[in-house]
DNA sequence: CATTATGGTTTGTAACACAAACCAGTTGGC
DNA sequence: GCCAACTGGTTTGTGTTACAAACCATAATG
């Protein structure tokens, strides 16, 4: 087993930054959201948030549809299917990571 | 109760990035390093290595002693008294907002 | 007395996070 | 009809950052 402090050190960072940690903890518990609607659950600007969801959307963990809702405009989200692997694996490596430290012992 | 994904956004960047989690859980668990041991845990570069344990010395969360063993220099490091706080409440943070993320219901 | 090893620090740079400025369409006041 | 203000975002500009390569000082080695 190698040690768990490398692999935190390792952590994608596409993932890890805490405004993308947070739009993808949100469209996961969401399923669906609207870009007003993730502003608001983040708190994120909006220049953010769509720089982010840009970022995103390049990696396929995020899938940007635009649609007209009467006549205004609306950018529906959503994960992809790789999305929510990468979100749920994160949080799940966190949680491994944390306690593969925490029994950790200098013996190796 | 805020949301928790706006908290999310707003975890704190100098604890969170993930070199600085690696190192600052590798003393948590160590309780003492020198920096060549510390850089062997981590498995960062000794250039990345010096200037993260820079910023961390610069917010009083790790201490930096130059000692010389023998005749040749070992640099000891350790957490502060915040910096074991600080590593401490942010992994009971990111435990937190991922449990309130997933209890989550959009009925805000 | 070169050379190589030890134990780091400084420098250069490409990427990044962020907000301010901008833009296109729409509704409301008069 | 026309100007203002609002909606729903995107693009631009900029200071910060993470990183490795280059560097530096001292010490042991052939």
């Amino acid at each position: 087993m190698p040690e768990p402090f490398e692999e935190l050190a390792e952590l994608d960072r596409l993932v890890h930054e805490p405004a993308r940690l947070a739009i993808l903890t949100a469209l996961s518990a969401c399923r669906t959201a609207d870009f007003l609607y993730l502003q608001r659950l983040t708190g994120l600007s909006k220049g953010n948030l769509s720089s982010h969801l840009a970022k995103l959307e390049a990696a396929e963990l995020v899938r940007i549809e635009k649609e007209f809702v009467g006549k205004m405009p609306s950018t529906h989200l959503s994960l992809t299917r790789r999305g929510r692997a990468a979100i749920e694996r994160h949080w799940k490596e966190l949680d491994d990571l944390r306690r593969r430290a925490l029994d950790w012992q200098p013996a190796t």
